[in-house]
DNA sequence: TGCATATCTGAGCAACTGTTCATATAGACT
DNA sequence: AGTCTATATGAACAGTTGCTCAGATATGCA
């Protein structure tokens, strides 16, 4: 059973009728929606969802969005439960995906959520609960 | 070193000086920002991140956001490039997670993007590019 | 009832990811 | 220079994840 033979059935049960012309022209359209998408550059969104998408991670830019300012790191440390260490590897991490933004001041290192990470979490708040 | 000998160290550079109450204080509020995201049940809103945050399921929501209706599986298998088998766990799982709806039609079945996955994809939209 | 088709489900495996431990870097002070 | 401290980095390992393959559902129709 190939794809175009079920494009085909999919569209005579639709329309009544299917000729190989609405076939092309159906899977054209699947295909352009494809190149819109695959046409632009989203690795970067998807580096942010993968990056935010992880407890630790995810619970850090929760606490900088609740503190509402920049956070030193080792004001991050005594509140999230895993070593200094896996907190600069997230830190890290959430940086690259361009979820925080860095500053540095003597040997002490603030770190602040970016507009892209608010966004973000504004918008699993927007449509908690929906379904 | 402690935490609290370090965050005591932390408040005695940015303000000049530093009691055992300032630290008291200073993690009194950490721990407050900590449980107000503790606090709520985020569970939903990490499901939802994980699961856009893979190449496939990511693709298929900007495939059905890009069409800008439901779309049958058999649309959707000719032009995303895995095993109808993956396109399968791929729809379930973002089911799951609250980012498409199903309708069924007799053996076919009808996926559209929810507006939880919108609002998210809309919120990569509009801040890409920042830094 | 029996067959064909559309989609789903579970197992198994290769690939990836997050954590910790050990160690490195870099700034501040002596 | 040497030391102390804050943070970063790399390797290694355990746990997780996404894919395919094989087989199960379930709907429509003869």
């Amino acid at each position: 059973m190939s794809e175009t033979e079920r494009i085909e059935r999919l569209i005579t049960e639709e329309s009544g009728e299917c000729c190989a012309a609405d076939v092309e022209e159906r899977l054209d359209t699947l295909r352009e929606y494809r190149s819109s998408v695959a046409g632009d550059d989203y690795t970067g969104d998807l580096n942010a969802l993968k990056t935010l998408g992880d407890d630790t991670r995810y619970e850090i830019v929760r606490l900088l969005t609740a503190a509402g300012r920049e956070l030193c790191v080792c004001e991050i440390d005594p509140v999230v439960d895993v070593s200094d260490s896996a907190i600069s590897h997230a830190l890290s991490d959430l940086r690259e995906a361009g979820l925080v933004t860095r500053r540095k001041d003597g040997t002490w290192r603030y770190y602040e959520a970016t507009e892209r990470a608010e966004a973000l979490l504004a918008a699993l708040d927007d449509t908690r609960g929906e379904r």
